[in-house]
DNA sequence: ATCGAAATTTATGTATGCATTAAAAAATGC
DNA sequence: GCATTTTTTAATGCATACATAAATTTCGAT
């Protein structure tokens, strides 16, 4: 299979990094020097700058002249940047794999993931909600198979996951958008391309609002 | 303004490769180590690997790990790709532009752009016209605001604008192409979103559809 | 001539060195 | 005290050094 290639310190940093960003151990407005991140991560400036220099395209830290590292924040606007790309790319992707008829063999990871939200919602384990719904929508895109859209969606998700970890705690359970789940999953399995990009575009739209809601309520002034 | 910064090497080194890339003076298919690259642009290895990592992540190199950069080609399937992204990202966007009413004023740059692509068809100057095409865009795209968004479609231009250069010589003139930014232009004069959304995703779908049928019909083994 | 092993070359990944210059701190004058 | 200048500190951009390992060539044996 792919050659196991001994994983490069670059790798290894910016696994780490982004890992760390993701999950708000490294929170928005973090800031910090190559030095410094050097040092805790055990080696040289020079992986660090190169795993830094993705992290920048990738729209997770900005490179200040002087100042460092700067991990961004993602506030309402972002979000709302965010979220208008999404609401048109997703409904689409949906809706072009729906029109391909796929097997129930074949929509099982998103079977899996659908059961596994809906389990997390009955148990109220949020995290596990949001990295089932994580899960969902990443094995669409898979399943759709377009690679650039894929690149482009995974970054958009990364950025967008923190805000998502914090205002899950603010607002109702996600009942409503589990059961939109269920129906994307529903009409995919119906082949109904219209439908499913309806739902699609709907769940977005509602997901959307209702987190630019809490964000605005709650004016996070650096999230 | 913006504090005038002396450019760096990098930023030299990432400049001139894209360049040369997306004009296809570095030909898809190009491929050279860091050490070449570096002499060729009169700095050390550094700098010049840090602008390729940059190139990487934009999707227009592909750093192998020993026989160096490889300019990355823009085949069928990638075109398919890219233009299937762009249709269900521009018609929103320029619906949702035109649900803003902007003045005539606000809407110049896309006015000069599309007489820039009429008189440039005119005198069947496919350069001029390509390069008109593309303002045209990136104007619409600037005008949208959203920023993610700019980058995220430029990037896929960047990526297609090589093709495209090959190919505006093995079709037909670009009249209809050129009739439909008319069109598109004015519909956002008229602030009428949805015929404005109908008329680009239309334009999209037959553009992708011509230029896909050249790539089939040429077959470039390696574009 | 053909194959395989040993030797050589060289691209990469990473560390380190260093000049430049921004920022911080200290010192000076009011 | 406060503002300003000088000094010090240290982060960055870049060059260079070097170990490792892949690729190539050389060489020898059959």
């Amino acid at each position: 299979m792919g050659q196991r290639v001994r994983p490069t310190r670059v790798e290894d940093a910016y696994a780490r990094l982004k890992d760390e960003i993701r999950t708000n151990r490294l929170p928005p407005g973090f800031q910090a020097t190559e030095p410094e991140i050097a040092i805790r991560l055990g080696m040289s400036r020079t992986p660090v700058r190169e795993a830094l220099i993705r992290l920048e395209a990738e729209g997770l830290v900005e490179l200040a002249p002087r100042r460092g590292v700067r991990v961004l924040p993602v506030q309402a606007d972002d979000m709302r940047e965010i979220y208008e790309i999404l609401t048109a790319l997703e409904p689409d992707a949906a809706a072009s794999l729906a029109a391909r008829n796929l097997s129930q063999e074949d929509l099982a990871p998103l079977e899996m993931a659908t059961s596994a939200m809906e389990y997390a919602l009955a148990n109220g384990n949020l995290d596990e909600w949001v990295e089932a719904d994580d899960r969902f929508h990443r094995a669409l895109l898979e399943l759709q198979g377009n690679r650039r859209l894929q690149n482009v969606v995974t970054a958009l998700y990364d950025q967008a996951h923190r805000a998502r970890i914090v205002t899950m705690r603010l607002r109702e359970t996600p009942q409503k958008s589990t059961e939109e789940h269920r129906a994307i999953l529903h009409n995919l399995q119906l082949g109904n391309a219209e439908e499913t990009r309806r739902v699609f575009r709907q769940h977005r739209e509602r997901a959307a609002k209702e987190l630019l809601g809490i964000l605005d309520k709650y004016k996070f002034g650096q999230l």
